[in-house]
DNA sequence: GTCTATACCATGATAGAC
DNA sequence: GTCTATCATGGTATAGAC
């Protein structure tokens, strides 16, 4: 087994899935045609069969090759600083800047959040939550506070991702300002309101 | 006029409105055909081109009439107590209630966050956020806080809204407990974090 | 206001040549 | 490993009788 991680993949296969992700990031498995990746990719809806067995194989493994690596780094900041805080900001910071940077990465979660199917459901949180909610509930553990871990670790996820997720509804709500997608900005809140809450006015 | 708001609407229209909730909250807009919306309420497909111009019309009627006085009741709750941090908690609890108990209202929420449609999700987002988020920017503006009152109001909703999202997901993760999805659990926690922060263990 | 019937196109998937 | 050709099915939508 190459270094991939999963199974074989030669070249066109994940030449398919690199070109695959955006697709199913846009429109959802629902969405998206064998007919539409084909003619995306460059090559006839037959020859898609040759590497995958359907449609679904074909969506499940784009999504994971997708998340593939981009969670392994959650688990290296977190684990690096000793303080809590500095750890957690640091979280914060790359998890703006990853939802910010990377849009595909944002739509296919919430694509795994709404599937209806639950044997997909399993497998994809596997592959892509459960990791990345490992390093946070760490996290929320080296904290030794008030809250239960798993609270507490789904309310950090909740106040990035959240708001990456409501990006373009936002721009239609009062209030909105352009800065308020920058990462930067949105980790120095969300690590403010944390640390302090409403209580202490600066 | 009649006094539901938008346009005419005959009971056989509403019925069809009702009963397509639940497959539109589903499986959204790609995920479900008039076929399947004809059979499963009780009438052939062109019976429904009769009540709605489109599937796209079916479906933004769908999704607007779903949302309807929902987030009326909202505004009402924000608007009643005097103390802020009371608002916040009536606020936090009605919430957390109402995604748990209206999975379609969650659903339909999720689906309209990923439209990707800009108009689409220009009318979706006035017809069901914007009310919802006025309440709760307003509430956000009387604590005088530092924080910004667009992302302040983004937090709050945040808390409570990506926690049911994930419901489903945290039922496979790490720490997850039952209890973690009553109503009443999940917005005493909101309300401690956001009044407490981490800052101060109890 | 609902039906039957149907036009017409898109869909997932396969067989078999090269 | 990709193609052409094809199939069966399901998709949106319409015409016109009742």
């Amino acid at each position: 087994m190459p270094a991939g991680g999963v199974a074989d993949e030669g070249k066109a296969r994940t030449q398919i899935l690199e070109q695959t992700i955006h697709l199913f990031a846009a429109a959802g498995f629902a969405g998206v045609s064998m007919r539409t990746v084909a003619e995306h990719v460059g090559v006839t809806p037959a020859a898609l069969y040759h590497h995958f067995a359907d449609k679904e194989q074909l969506y499940l493994d784009t999504v994971k090759y997708a998340f593939r690596a981009k969670t392994a780094a959650a688990r290296k900041i977190v684990a690096a600083a000793g303080d809590p805080f500095a750890s957690l900001e640091a979280f914060l910071l790359w998890f703006a800047q990853t939802l910010a940077r990377e849009g595909n990465f944002r739509k296919l979660l919430q694509w795994v959040l709404l599937d209806a199917d639950p044997e997909r459901t399993r497998q994809l949180v596997q592959e892509t939550f459960s990791e990345l909610f490992a390093a946070i509930q760490q996290l929320a553990n080296s904290f030794k506070s008030r809250y239960d871990p798993h609270l507490l670790s789904i309310s950090i996820i909740s106040l990035v991702a959240f708001h990456y997720q409501t990006q373009d509804a936002r721009k239609l709500l009062p209030g909105n300002r352009a800065s308020h997608d920058k990462p930067a900005t949105v980790a120095r809140h969300v690590a403010d309101l944390l640390r302090h809450g409403l209580g202490a006015p600066a």
